[in-house]
RNA sequence: UGGGGCGUAGCCAAAUGGCAAGGCAGCGGCCUUUGGAGCCGCCAUCUGGAGGUUCGAGUCCUCCCGCCCCAGCCA
């Protein structure tokens, strides 16, 4: 305890700013996130977003949200309101700090004049393809542009009529003049601004140069007075040349700090991946709730919570990874047993005929509503002569270890009574389409006086009370983990999995389930985690989204008997 | 073959020269009116490899191997 800086368990990028927390190096921290507004947010921000807040908020520091939208050819305003609405329902509060980048373009502008005025920039009329063959290779040191010389009069002139408009696109570029031999490649005189006659979402036709990434990020963290800059890896390379523009600008000067992008089985966390989804109708948008995305989570039925609790157990750090989509399962579950209210709803009804059942007489059973939570409550299910239960928990000639219903077992019906099949009746094709019972009247509510014991507990849902709904089950997107790592010729495209969705249109839910919500969520007993979706709205009848399934131990059981030969 | 990073269990990930945390997955068992949940136990004689320094090395040194990123007027 006291002058020793505790850092176990912590995280590297925690560590270090407790060390400069403890040197006076900095006295109160300061983060953001920087997001280029040209798609969804997916769950590889969310864990940026939980990073940079969080550590934000640990430490008592600010945090602000700042949109990096310096290339309007790819940005717009669609994608600025989409990524608001993630973060804000992420939890992440920027309170008053919403920034743009575009917000700086009078400021860059002058910084580079600035630059200019110094030696250090001058414009150049090289072409794309004739600055691509200058740069030289990543053995071969590049050549300095024919341009490279200009006074710092014309460079001025030339690039005020830059500005001015009065060259067309890519015809002219602002570069830093650094060195064109160094082993860095960002170093090789690096373009700080392109001639784009491009409307921009927020400056609209002000402005026909726009500013590069690289002459803006660490500027913009300056002025916001960002003490802690974090980003993922692949720019620690460019970090030299943000400590060079800091520094020959004479401004404050924020630390970055790189750790690894988050990639998960199963799935691609690319923009430029996600995109090709939604535009060639894979998926029906982003917020597919098959999609990586903050949106997709959300309408899946994922919390915000979950999320949260799945960016703090993967962790953080420079090794490059690939996290099992089973981790995210995980936490989803985890937080939904705790909350969700348990519903019962049959997805493949096969009728029961419970023969010494009296006709026409229905009861109204107590349910319980979560038995994780007692102030959920109770409600109330009907319970009559027919009811469905699931097709896969009947089978006329079950393998070992079957609990479910089958000639001669005793099963229990959830919160209802103890019934024993009888008869089976089957159609031309010999499928089962009826199954008949009979119930002891002694076992209303699930027990009885003798305390006799039955394995199985089925979910059901009564004939005449069903309420038909259609649930929506998902699988994941890719048939194989690791997307990144594929053999030559083959496309991520070739490994959807074309059973990611299946439609069941005729579900049928216990009665309560009839009035229902857009993202409101419920265990299905047996079956998983589900939620409400948008489309509830438009079809006029409750549409579910699984979530997730629940853990499924006789799944495992039967993958078992079959490797063994059972 | 230039530069920048990274290698600890099937997957993440701690460790800061003192006897390899934790989580997920997996495997046993208990319990159960969800084959859910919960509970108990097991799961690295070993840290990419080889040498070296040290009483002591995942941590320090040397060499080697492997993987990722950089040749946009994208971010």
């Amino acid at each position: 305890m006291s002058e020793e800086v505790d850092r176990t368990g912590k995280d590297f990028i925690r560590q270090i700013i407790d060390g400069d927390l403890k040197s006076g190096k900095v006295k109160k921290i300061h983060t953001r996130f920087p997001p280029e507004p040209n798609g969804y947010l997916h769950i590889g921000h969310a864990k940026s977003i939980c990073l940079n807040y969080g550590i934000a908020k640990e430490y008592g520091g600010k945090f602000n949200l700042r949109f990096d939208d310096t290339n309007p050819s790819k940005e717009e305003a669609e994608y600025v309101e989409s990524i608001i609405e993630d973060v804000r329902w992420l939890g992440a509060d920027w309170e008053d700090r919403l920034f743009y980048a575009s917000d700086y373009f009078e400021q860059l502008y002058e910084w580079a004049e600035q630059l200019i005025k110094k030696g250090k920039a001058y414009v150049c009329d090289l072409s794309a393809e004739e600055i691509r063959e200058y740069r030289g290779t990543l053995t071969e040191p590049g050549r300095e542009s024919p341009y490279r010389n200009r006074s710092v009069e014309e460079n001025l002139d030339l690039f005020r009529r830059m500005r001015a408009g009065e060259f067309p696109d890519g015809a002219k570029t602002l570069r830093a003049k650094i060195d064109m031999a160094a082993p860095n490649m960002n170093m090789r005189d690096p373009v700080m601004y392109r001639i784009l006659h491009r409307k921009h979402h927020r400056t609209g036709n002000k402005w026909c140069i726009y500013p590069s990434y690289d002459w803006t990020h660490g500027q913009s963290d300056s002025i916001e007075g960002i003490t802690h800059s974090l980003c993922t890896l692949e720019f620690e390379d460019h970090r030299p040349l943000y400590d060079w523009f800091l520094e020959q600008l004479g401004i404050y000067h924020p630390q970055q700090i790189e750790f690894a992008r988050l990639n998960i089985s199963h799935t691609v966390l690319s923009k430029r991946k996600l995109l090709q989804l939604v535009e060639t109708g894979v998926v029906s948008g982003w917020d597919d709730p098959r999609m990586p995305t903050i949106a997709g989570l959300r309408r899946r039925g994922y919390t915000p919570e979950a999320i949260w609790d799945f960016c703090e157990r993967i962790g953080v750090s420079k090794a490059d990874s690939l996290v099992d989509i089973g981790l995210l399962e995980h936490c989803i579950r985890d937080d939904l047993n705790r909350r969700a209210l348990r519903r019962m709803v049959v997805l493949r009804p096969l009728k029961v005929i419970i023969d010494n059942y009296p006709d026409d007489k229905v009861e109204w059973l107590d349910a319980v509503n979560n038995p994780e939570d007692e102030s959920a409550g109770t409600r109330k299910i009907p319970f009559s002569k027919e009811v469905f239960i699931e097709r896969s928990d009947f089978m006329e000639n079950p393998p070992k270890k079957y609990f479910r219903l089958y000639p001669g077992n005793e099963v229990r019906l959830k919160h209802a009574y103890y019934i024993t099949c009888t008869d089976v009746v089957k159609n031309e094709r010999g499928e089962v389409v009826e199954v008949h019972c009979t119930y002891d009247p002694e076992s209303r509510g699930g027990g009885t006086p003798d305390g006799r014991r039955v394995r199985g507990t089925l979910h059901f849902v009564s004939a005449k009370h069903g309420v038909p709904v259609e649930v929506r089950l998902y699988d994941t997107l890719f048939t194989v983990p690791d997307l990144s790592n594929l053999p030559e010729g083959k496309d991520f495209m070739d490994y959807l999995n074309p059973n990611s969705l299946e439609v069941i249109e005729n579900a049928l839910a216990e009665p309560s389930l009839s009035n229902v919500k857009p993202g409101e969520k419920f265990q299905f007993l047996r079956l998983g985690y589900f939620c409400v979706d948008k489309d509830t709205e438009t079809l006029k009848k409750p549409v579910f989204n699984r979530t997730v399934t629940l853990k499924d131990t006789w799944a495992k059981i039967q993958r078992k008997l079959k490797k063994n030969g059972g």
